[in-house]
DNA sequence: GAGGGAAGTGGACAGCGTGTCCACTTCCCT
DNA sequence: AGGGAAGTGGACACGCTGTCCACTTCCCTC
């Protein structure tokens, strides 16, 4: 049962990865990220089509390798962070509408810095079947439960669906600026769970 | 600029127009919808490509007509219909908040009846393209500003994002029934505009 | 510091879906 | 009946995907 030693990274692979992250990185930013096609990526970072499949199976699996970092800081600030993003130190310090507000600014901000990214990682329905979205789904789910909430795995999914990519695209697009979209979240936070 | 009279459809392009719409609908509802290739209903309706590309440009503008009736009547209710669906006959009979319920409860028996054309006529971005997301998020504004919301466009947004098909396809296949998300969503409506 | 086996590389290839094009057919008005 | 327009259908070129395998590079061992 016990794994042995994982085997070092070769220094030519180390390499590509790199320069795949790299490439990838800039052409999601520099145009739609739906349209960047494996065969760009290849290109751009100078390597072959065979030598990117073998680490990544599509694209979003690099924009997920280059989202990560960022997701799980996030995370950590949920889990041990200060109020009102994280638990307070004693129970029930801050409340679950307010801790739900935060969360919702947080996520607004993690958008406007990285939307090309989380286009390339989760369009569509994919993005339920992430990580990450289970792991915000956990957290507000337990908000909800904590407001006394019935059925709160439900009301995650619902209370969630405002942060999907393609409608904060939309919305930033047709001129709408963070501050009203977190704004529109903060009153949805305190109606639901206030 | 007067338009002459429009030119009556010929009997063949009437004949293979109601084929490619039986057959599309066949293949939409027996499977993902977004895996019907526009080869497949064509040759499902006996007919050449180029005749069904004449007609429609894409998947999604075959599954947009088949679902329009069954929009335009709910479109209809919510304009002339009876309350809570409709507007009461006085000014304010009925409180935004379960208005806004009720169209909730219709749209979730709208997906569940509807899904596969649903999801093959608005996936991903495309949604807010349409004009029926247009209509409900006239119609949800028109709501959320009844009951003295600030911002009602950009909340009428985030109120419709958890009818997203993609959500509620997740939703009932992950074992969660009609009734559930409808309540979760009434939840919803009486916290944000109740 | 040579040698060898494993890990990694890259480009060719087959398969599939798209959307266009145009010679042919069908329709309907006169 | 006849003619012009609307409609038809299949061939075609293109782009993307994912796999495959002969070749190269690496790094561990002696």
């Amino acid at each position: 049962m016990a794994d042995g030693p994982p085997p070092r990274e070769r220094a030519d692979a180390a390499r590509n990865r790199a320069k795949v992250l790299a490439a990838a990185g800039r052409l999601f930013a520099e145009g739609d990220p739906a349209a960047v096609t494996m065969d760009d990526i290849a290109r751009a970072a100078g390597i072959g089509r065979g030598t990117l499949y073998r680490r990544y199976p599509d694209r979003a699996s690099i924009a997920r390798a280059l989202l990560d970092e960022h997701e799980r800081a996030l995370q950590e600030r949920l889990l041990r962070g200060a109020p009102p993003l994280g638990p307070g130190d004693g129970a029930g310090t801050v409340a679950p509408a307010d801790r739900l507000a935060a969360f919702y600014a947080a996520m607004v901000e993690l958008l406007e810095t990285h939307i090309h990214l989380v286009l390339g990682a989760e369009t569509g329905a994919a993005r339920y079947r992430t990580g990450a979205y289970a792991f915000w789904r956990l957290h507000v789910a337990h908000l909800a439960r904590e407001a006394g909430r019935p059925d709160p795995e439900v009301l995650a999914d619902q209370l969630l669906a405002p942060l999907a990519p393609e409608l904060f695209r939309h919305q930033r697009e047709a001129g709408v600026t963070p501050a009203r979209i977190a704004a529109g979240l903060a009153a949805l936070a305190h109606g639901t769970l206030g």
